[in-house]
DNA sequence: AACCCCCTAGGACAAATGACCTATACCACT
DNA sequence: AGTGGTATAGGTCATTTGTCCTAGGGGGTT
């Protein structure tokens, strides 16, 4: 059990931050009250706010890979693990449906501003496509692998942005069955209905 | 031809600003300075930010409604419509493809900050839902025309949110073509292949 | 004790921003 | 010519924000 630092408590609070309110919105003043610590003790472990930014995408990379490697290791199937991705907008539909999902909405709010470290943001999305690819590749899906993981991506932002828009829970229940339904489609070794 | 008023050209600055930047990103000066007017002049029209954003979405949900009713005059199809809808993306994957949709975008900031207009945001959404909704009621879908309409938009979303992030145009041109097959199979007089 | 290093606090500062005010030019109408 | 309403310009102000600096506290080592 390793201490959880201050710097780890800063990062931990602008992810949430971020999260709710958005990167540019959100300012020094509101993470260190969020953290409970002085400002200036804020700029002793973060000299800008773009390396709190860096910190956060690196704190959703490692996350992300983890929940992956955890799926991966659980010995099961390559459409269980799919949907275990599908299901993730279930598990977080209360925050979803109050803010979006969180790495949809950091690449959109970077892209606009031309932000130097959206290359970082976009590797999380990066980090989706590939582990999707991978497992449709072991369905057997060859060529179209890729094709697939990314229109899954897509489907499940889309799902997100309309659940916030319209703050809409049952909605996620539904596009959820769609896409284990469609899933289901994909596996190449059924005949089609 | 009426004439175009100076506050008309600062809704459309400030329209175009907040599509490429984000509303937060967006300052007084900006829209200005892109209009080329002064600042002074500037707040003779809209005394405060609301209000210039309250416009850009009266702008927007005006723009909206004359494409829908557009598409309702050619004495076209319901399929013939909702096709209409799916191929916006194409008809703007330039701009999608660099700032993202502008309605998700848009609802999706505001969303966050809890912004007071946010609802009227959310209008535009819920103008194209309904009138989705009613293709979908045209097409023979009864009760599931409202779930079908709000999948639509979803998929239309996320095609919009991944083809930001990757700056993929190919991807949106996939993304039509599965949504245009989708569509086909809504189509309720048809048996599943 | 003396020293050093890591951490924390609080304040200072320039730049930017939303908001507001006043002066002036323009134009129509009497 | 005079008057009044509309529009435009430019300046001011308080606040916020990112950035930075300095002072001090606490613990370990010599």
């Amino acid at each position: 059990m390793t201490q959880e630092t201050t710097k780890d408590r800063i990062a931990e609070a602008a992810d949430q931050l971020f999260y709710e309110r958005g990167f540019e919105a959100t300012s020094f003043a509101d993470i260190a009250a969020s953290v409970g610590i002085s400002r200036g003790n804020f700029y002793y472990h973060f000299k800008t706010k773009d390396d709190i930014l860096e910190a956060v995408i690196a704190r959703r990379m490692a996350s992300t890979r983890a929940m992956l490697n955890e799926w991966q290791a659980e010995g099961s199937s390559p459409e269980q693990r799919i949907a275990c991705f599908i299901r993730i907008l279930i598990a977080n539909q209360a925050k979803i449906t109050l803010y979006g999902c969180p790495v949809g909405t950091l690449v959109a709010e970077l892209g606009k501003l031309d932000h130097a470290v959206r290359d970082k943001a976009n590797a999380i999305f990066t980090l989706f496509r590939d582990w999707l690819c991978h497992q449709f590749e072991e369905l057997g899906c060859g060529e179209g692998a890729d094709a697939l993981a990314i229109h899954l991506l897509a489907r499940s932002q889309g799902a997100a942005t309309l659940a916030q828009a319209f703050g809409d829970v049952e909605f996620i229940n539904r596009e959820v069955a769609l896409m284990l339904d469609w899933l289901r489609d994909q596996l190449p070794g059924d005949q089609p209905a």
